[in-house]
RNA sequence: GGAGGGAUGGCCGAGUGGACUAUGGCGACGGUCUUGAAAACCGUUGUGGCGGCAACGUCACCGGGGGUUCGAAUCCCUCUCCCUCCGCCA
């Protein structure tokens, strides 16, 4: 969410960053709507003020008419009674006031919710992912003398991945892992958290994997994605679609004191998602899944350091690409590409030889005030100061599926076994390979 | 799931219709005193909106929402959360 006083400020500034970012948002009539309701509330307010005081003048007036007697006594009554009507409708006027109030700042706390956050100056504008910038690539993509195999071949050859059982019991997009599968990915897991708490700085956290709808506007998954996730209608409760709804909600309605900030945090958990916007695509293999467990890094900062604690966490993501081995490249995202949520966004992306394609494992974003306005999240940056919106970085550390994908084609062998990465091998209790 | 009790400022806690639109205490901060500190004493101590260059003014907020009333922290309804007891359960 942006400032409204931003909006109303800097219009044009506003304007220009949405025709950036290919998005549409209606400015005019949040503009609109703040005049309206400034207006009522000026209104509303003198009465009240009016209201306040007459009050009190009523009190002081009955404790006068209790210590009076006959004809004064009649008088004061009268007057008493006088007033108590003058003012029941300047309480129904507040009423009639406020209640238009109520209407308006309805549709603007709507229409504030559908803008996106603005490009950061160093975004570069581009159209769509095709005018995303690659920043860097490290490593080599191997040479293999035989014909590498993608996954979903390998998968099922080694006893890894079980797709029809899992399409059986939960349908399309579903799958099951099995044996050493499931084991590879539950070393991974454990490899990459204990990465991020022991070398990186974060703080693990464990957390609830269903949501209050308030969360999922805190973190700013509604408006947008409302058709991707899944819910409970008698609870209204709301399947994670990432770690980063529960991470961001952690700290809303909160004012962090001075000394709190850098909060890092780690966290896996499953994330579900109905995948309605992509229905047909990458529908072989477990690259797009309705259910898969990410490592997700999510950092509340001061806004001055925000933008080097972006960087760090790239470098904490790719930490992991390089820990494996694996070749990987840095993507950073332009704005037609930006999504609705980041003033700049990175993306890491992992090479599949097996697919022969490059695969996104990790988004990493700066949000800046965008998610702590909307969830209130402030920050006292000294004893005595006023609250300010703290800057929020999530960042994947990394995405399951497509980080087992990447393993498992980058690592196999010519007979058809795959080896454990170095790393993983003690997590694997000391298992090097996986064979038929 | 059943029965009962709660929710007030950073914390504790008073307040059952108007009198300071939250008493008092603790903590924190500032000051006086002191070589320094403690104690004592004095003062300050929430969030947000609106108006104003500003000092400041004003309005709202006593878990959330609604109602009664000229007027609600206080009365009524409702929701959420917490506590106690009972039942069930990994």
């Amino acid at each position: 969410m942006l400032d409204l006083n931003f909006i109303r400020e800097h219009t044009d500034e506003v304007k220009e960053a949405l025709a950036k970012l290919h998005a549409v948002a209606p400015i005019d009539e949040i503009l609109k709507l703040d005049e309206e309701r400034r207006t009522l509330l000026a209104e509303s307010e003198t009465l009240r003020a009016r209201r306040n005081a007459v009050s009190k003048e009523m009190g002081a007036l009955q404790r006068q008419i209790q210590q009076t007697q006959g004809k004064d006594q009649e008088k004061l009554r009268e007057r008493f009674a006088e007033t108590r009507e003058e003012m029941r409708q300047v309480g129904e006027r507040i009423k009639a006031i406020e209640e238009q109030m109520v209407q308006v700042e309805t549709l603007l706390k709507k229409a504030l919710l559908e803008v996106p956050n603005m490009p950061h100056e160093s975004v570069p504008v581009g159209a769509d992912e095709s005018d995303n910038l690659i920043v860097r690539t490290e490593g080599e993509p191997r040479q293999f003398d035989f014909e590498p195999l993608p996954h979903w071949e390998l998968g099922p050859m080694l006893g890894l991945i079980d797709f029809e059982r899992g399409v059986k019991i939960s349908g399309t997009r579903f799958y099951v892992l099995t044996g050493l599968g499931a084991r590879l990915q539950r070393a991974l897991t454990a490899w990459m958290l204990d990465l991020h708490v022991m070398e990186h700085g974060y703080t693990e956290v464990y957390l609830p994997f269903m949501v209050k709808q308030d969360c999922m506007w805190g973190a700013g998954q509604f408006p947008k994605f409302r058709e991707n996730v899944y819910y409970d209608t008698e609870d209204d409760l709301y399947l994670v679609p990432t770690a980063e709804v529960p991470i961001t909600n952690l700290h809303r309605d909160e004012i962090l004191e001075p000394g709190t900030l850098p909060l890092r945090y780690v966290a896996c958990t499953p994330c579900f998602r109905r995948e309605k916007m992509s229905a047909g695509r990458d529908t072989r293999g477990i690259k797009r899944v309705h259910q898969f467990d990410k490592v997700e890094m999510y950092k509340f900062v001061e806004p001055h350091t925000s933008y080097d604690e972006l960087e760090a966490m790239v470098r904490d993501a790719e930490d992991i690409c390089r820990g494996l081995g694996i070749p990987h490249r840095i993507v950073q995202m332009c704005t037609g590409d930006l999504g609705f949520q980041a003033a700049k966004k990175y993306d890491v992306e992992m090479w599949a030889p097996g697919c022969g394609e490059w695969l996104e494992v990790s988004s990493l974003s700066n949000c800046e005030e965008f998610q702590a306005r909307r969830a209130n999240i402030r920050y006292r940056p000294a004893k005595g100061e006023k609250p300010r919106f703290v800057h929020t970085l999530n960042g994947s550390g990394l995405a399951l599926p497509r980080v087992m994908i990447a393993i498992m084609e980058n690592y196999q062998q010519a007979d058809g076994s795959i080896a454990v990465p170095e790393v993983l091998i003690p997590y694997m209790g000391g298992i090097r390979e996986i064979k038929v």
